[in-house]
DNA sequence: AGGAGTTTTCGCCTGGTAGTCAGAAACCCT
DNA sequence: AGGGTTTCTGACTACCAGGCGAAAACTCCT
């Protein structure tokens, strides 16, 4: 066991960061991903990535990966999800890949190059390697945090009203939700906050919708949603 | 970006598995560590761990180093917790270590190497590298999927009474909690189920109390929490 | 054998939160 | 001015977690 410490062996793999980018689009979740015009997997659609450098953290890695993709600064949130180390997973040979979930809100207009496009998660096209398992595990992950976080403000605009906030998470879950249950839970948690301000109407008319925005910019659990928990924290 | 696929590159860096084997020890929660004989870090606490080997998984990594300090078979649960590449997290050069979560059934007495020994979470020693922050990153893992899964099952003893399963929660939970909700809360959501023995009074006398088992070994989320559920779903 | 002490078990009550629904409010268009 | 449309608000219901106290079941001591 001290072997491994007091000499750091060589070898290992090619390790690889990868990143599952999301976004909603016209009232649907898509990721990012990009055509192979190589074997394996030719015409097969992969998730955005590459090698670690050698004076760079996993995430520096991915951020810089990313970069060649879409504006770094577009994305309203960046966590690691998970690492895979199958050593069939890459027919030529072994890597071991960790990969992190990307988030972009959905005002955001993202140019896309040549070989990448925007793919509904609802209907992947085929996919390379592990990675339509690994778009799968951070579908998972977004749609749990949705519920017991504020992450909602990754995937919405700066400012908006409860029915496209209601619009935002309904692509993002999967399911039906109303938008007063949205508004009431979601205030209460303190997690929006009315602007003050309205929008103007649709031109059908109705009622002009309040604007809201999200509190924070951070990551925080407002749900504890420990069953257990002491009677003085709540 | 193409380029990484093509030509599988050759460095990266020594990959590692490392281990947070957890266990409920005399009411308290305990987390196994060994004691570094050189530099650097000599005398502080590690994580048990060891190097991923050419036709390895990071899972199966995991388990064979474990083999070295304890029975496999008696670990209830592991988990992959979080990647850390930090270039600077091993001052000799860099490393990457993909660390796990174990988690051992509080009636099993562990016989440890020289050099292992348990400690409370609540008073760990000096550790080394970033391990004392990642046995933090474990506990809370562990305290919330307490919480949202049946993962008691893997800090429990086979059967077992509502009070010594509450001494177990308590210890693994870090506050208290009281034996009425333990007992009523797992059982509607079907965690638990009685076995129909019942076990001997203590020595003070008093209702024999009933034992109980958890029905599944296998991790479930138990509490869906998702706050905006469909209307089905409950 | 009976009573005191101990521990578990069960039922009732309370408070807080999610889900549903209907009506009021505000606006556009004809 | 009135009908159509959308948003907002409040009331009602159902469910679940937390707390409390009484009843049940047992041991020990006198």
């Amino acid at each position: 066991m001290a072997s491994v410490w007091s000499s750091p062996e060589r070898p290992a793999y090619p390790h690889q960061a990868l990143a599952v980018v999301l976004q909603v689009r016209s009232a649907r979740l898509h990721a990012m991903l990009w055509q192979r015009p190589n074997e394996p997997f030719a015409g097969a659609w992969a998730l955005p990535g590459g090698p670690l450098l050698p004076e760079e953290t996993l995430g520096a890695s991915v951020a810089r990966q990313l970069a060649a993709k879409v504006e770094v600064a577009h994305l309203g949130h960046l966590e690691q999800l998970e690492t895979r180390s199958d050593p069939g997973r890459d027919p030529r040979g072994r890597t071991v890949a960790t990969a992190y979930l990307g988030l972009i809100p959905s005002h955001l207009d993202v140019v896309l190059p040549e070989d990448t496009a925007w793919h509904p998660v609802d209907a992947l096209p085929t996919t390379a390697f592990d990675h339509g398992s690994i778009v799968l595990s951070a579908l998972g992950r977004l749609r749990a945090k949705l519920s017991y976080t504020n992450l909602g403000f990754a995937l919405a605009p700066p400012s908006f009203t409860i029915a496209e906030l209601r619009d935002v998470y309904v692509a993002a879950l999967g399911y039906d939700v109303t938008a007063t249950n949205l508004q009431r839970v979601l205030l209460r948690r303190g997690v929006l906050e009315p602007t003050g301000e309205l929008a103007p109407p649709g031109r059908a008319g109705g009622r002009p919708p309040a604007l809201y925005r999200f509190v924070s910019p951070e990551l925080e659990v407002t749900d504890p949603f420990a069953v257990f928990r002491p009677p003085t924290s709540r």
